[in-house]
RNA sequence: GGGAGAGUUCCAGAGCGGCCAAAUGGGGCAGACUGUAAAUCUGUUGUCACUGACUUCGGUGGUUCGAAUCCACCCUCUCCCA
């Protein structure tokens, strides 16, 4: 089986552009390839990381990778599929997130003896020649095609600046610069940059006259049809300061039924016949897929040592083992007391799990709140510094989920 | 450039001088039920020193005992005409 073969397999190819050639290409391992990311925060998040693990599959069969980071695309902001316009970044920002890609990335993908690239589109956009551009690529292009296209749709409604409106040039000038420089014929991204790549592939056959291919994965949908990876807090990061292994570990542990096999077809690099006897569990066995899901991808992204940590955890607060050693803890300090008191509110808040003192309370009131699997619904309920000290360390839990360890320096 | 309208709490969207920390829905959080799932039901959802006080309704000033609500100017957006 070839790797287009797999990536069928897996679901993860929604789009192409020739699949006969794309096949061959990619099989024989003769694809140059590009995926184009745009530094909009300073980590990435799980969306990229699916698109990272489809070079790395591609580039395990010999295909040669090109990461592209938006540097100059950034500077524009892509208005496919949002409903108001992004927020300008700063130059600053900018080239601060591009390095914070660079160091994440590096992670994943092999960059040694020329095994893949990684280029900055901010080096051949940002000296663009307007009235050049306009009269080189700018010619090749519809507006009447482009306002057509499903991703300007939504924003057709609301507005669309003229600014926006560029970035599907920008983006095909890409792929038609990578091309020359790079040899580069084929271009991924995730299923809603469709229109954009073809905008490349066109736009090559326009002034080259040459073939160049598109294909684009299937996002990470919920079979809701929701983006996954969104939490309360935003993105999934892949950056540990941002999301902890632990975090990103449950955020997989809790997905829904019917998305774990996808969900492990999609992301892990399981083998397909171990996802296959995976996907005969039924009912609460499936919580067992949910710990593979949860245990590989965290291991992909955190490494081994992470995962078995964040497994470890998970277990000793659902399942009832007694390892704690490795829950998120709270340090507090001699200082962090109040004549050596502290009120189960503060304690709450100081640990993170509850945003305020209002919604503290909140939880102690409805009583969604233990200490060492104590029930507190006195809400001038107070820890001392010697009980802590004596004790080494308390497990506070609030809600279902939200567990933290707390000890003392 | 001319004309019409809109900006409300996480989102959508009511409110149009005091009863408004602001209806309703979604989302979130908590409880029950469960499998750390889904569905369902219940409660809750600005902050704090929590039966009280404080800050919020695009911005700045003003009218009034009192403004999200009225007035002026400004900013942003949408629509119609050019």
């Amino acid at each position: 089986m070839g790797v287009y073969e797999e990536l069928q397999a897996r679901g993860l190819i929604a789009q192409v552009t020739d699949e006969e050639e794309i096949k061959e290409l990619v099989n024989a391992g003769k694809a140059v390839f590009y995926i184009g990311f745009d530094p909009t925060a300073d980590s990435l998040h799980v969306g990229h990381f699916m698109a990272l693990c489809l070079m790395k599959r591609l580039q395990m069969a010999g295909n040669k990778p090109i990461v592209l980071v938006g540097g100059g695309t950034a500077m524009i902001g892509d208005p496919t599929g949002r409903t108001d316009m992004r927020q300008m970044l700063t130059k600053e920002t900018i080239a601060h997130n591009c390095e914070c890609f660079r160091k994440q990335m590096s992670r994943f993908i092999d960059f040694s003896e020329g095994k893949a690239i990684m280029v900055n589109n901010a080096d051949w956009l940002l000296d663009l020649n307007y009235v050049e551009l306009l009269r080189e690529v700018g010619a090749n292009f519809s507006v009447n095609r482009m306002l057509a296209a499903e991703c300007y749709k939504q924003r057709m409604e609301r507005g669309l600046s003229f600014l926006e409106f560029n970035y599907m040039i920008m983006q095909s000038y890409d792929f038609y610069t990578l091309f020359q420089k790079y040899g580069c014929n084929m271009q991924f991204g995730g299923d809603d940059q469709w229109s954009n790549m073809l905008g490349g592939t066109e736009l090559i056959r326009r002034k080259l006259g040459k073939d160049a291919y598109a294909m684009t994965i299937n996002l990470l949908l919920t079979s809701e049809g929701k983006k996954m990876g969104k939490t309360q807090g935003g993105a999934l990061w892949l950056d540990p300061e941002k999301t902890t292994p632990y975090e990103f570990y449950q955020y997989w542990r809790n997905v829904d039924d019917a998305d774990v096999i996808k969900c492990i077809k999609m992301i892990t690099f399981l083998p397909l016949d171990e996802i296959a006897e995976l996907e005969k569990l039924e009912g609460a066995e499936l919580n067992k897929a949910k710990e593979v899901l949860a245990y590989e991808t965290t291991k992909l992204v955190h490494g081994e040592e992470e995962a078995e940590k964040a497994q470890q955890a998970a277990r000793a607060l659902f399942a009832g083992g007694n390892d704690t050693e490795n829950i998120p803890t709270t340090v507090l300090a001699d200082s962090d007391f109040t004549d050596g008191k502290m009120n189960i509110l503060d304690l709450l808040v100081k640990a993170e799990l509850a945003p305020s003192k209002s919604e503290a309370r909140r939880n102690v009131q409805q009583g969604g709140v233990s200490v060492d699997g104590e029930k507190v619904a006195d809400l001038s309920f107070e820890i001392t510094v010697e009980e802590l000290r004596s004790k080494v360390n308390i497990v506070v839990k609030k809600g279902k989920k939200g567990f933290r360890k707390i000890t003392l320096n």
